[in-house]
DNA sequence: CGGATAATGTTATTATATAACGTTTAAGGC
DNA sequence: GCCTTAAACGTTATATAATAACATTATCCG
């Protein structure tokens, strides 16, 4: 199923090429002016909030990386290129994502939407809750509480 | 029509009752910013943007609200108060939306979170498409062009 | 080469959301 | 009633997120 990631050394430019490497650096979603405040991107020569931008459209258009729209956030797609939509489970205490595949549930949405004779194009999933991490510090709380 | 009407024991409050009739009026998802700019608000006296959040967010808290993340806009819910999770269809032509119910969908996502020791709060779906009205239109243009 | 296309740089601006702090309003106990 | 208190509200300022407009440079390909 996991198809060679070999989109990589393919055709990313400079900017492209230092926005996807600080995201794969980063445990979790970073805003675009997260990922300009980095010295590693500063240093590389991105200064503004468009070249982030313009850098991040192109790397979602190939599927790279996902926008996290319940945080303004961006994360680096761990699962290499996929067709199928994926959902992304979101911590609320520690930020960081899980990203799972929605599989047959994805088919069973869109359908449901043309159902009511709308056309699909695509389908975001993202739940909120706790980590595993979070959930077990959570309950540690309140055992000696 | 202008008429806040007691929605389900619940009381809204002067703002509140203004905002769920604003949004109750209107035909597609407004941005807080829409709402503010709307006379009918205005001559309601409110006029600064944080009055617009307070409201949104207790609506919200109440279930007559649903925040769409991908457009930063609200929509009336027009479900009544539901436990279970919506989807929401957006229209990338016309920005309208359609809810629809996810029934065991939402348990079937969540049940996936659960097998990664995931705790979930929360299920957003939103799927992005055409409307049945701008698919139709659509069609029509490339047939003629 | 030379022309087209995509990417980038730069500045300014728009759009979305919250902080901080003081005042008013409304609910409930006595 | 009237006191207490928490919620809601008003106001100003500011933080955060995203795009507009236009000039310049790099890259592809005949």
């Amino acid at each position: 199923m996991a198809e060679p990631t070999a989109n990589e050394g393919q055709s990313l430019t400079r900017n492209q090429g230092a926005v996807l490497s600080a995201l794969k650096g980063a445990d979790k979603p970073l805003t675009a002016y997260d990922i300009l405040g980095l010295p590693k991107i500063r240093k590389a020569g991105l200064k503004a909030p468009l070249t982030i931008y313009r850098a991040l459209d192109k790397l979602m258009d190939q599927g790279l990386v996902h926008r996290i729209e319940s945080l303004n956030a961006f994360v680096h797609c761990d699962h290499g290129p996929h067709d199928h939509a994926t959902g992304f489970l979101i911590c609320s205490d520690c930020g960081r994502t899980l990203e799972v595949h929605l599989d047959d549930c994805e088919d069973h949405l869109a359908g449901r939407a043309r159902e009511q004779g709308f056309a699909v194009d695509a389908v975001k999933v993202e739940m909120t809750g706790r980590c595993p991490d979070c959930a077990a510090a959570e309950a540690a709380r309140s055992r000696t509480s």
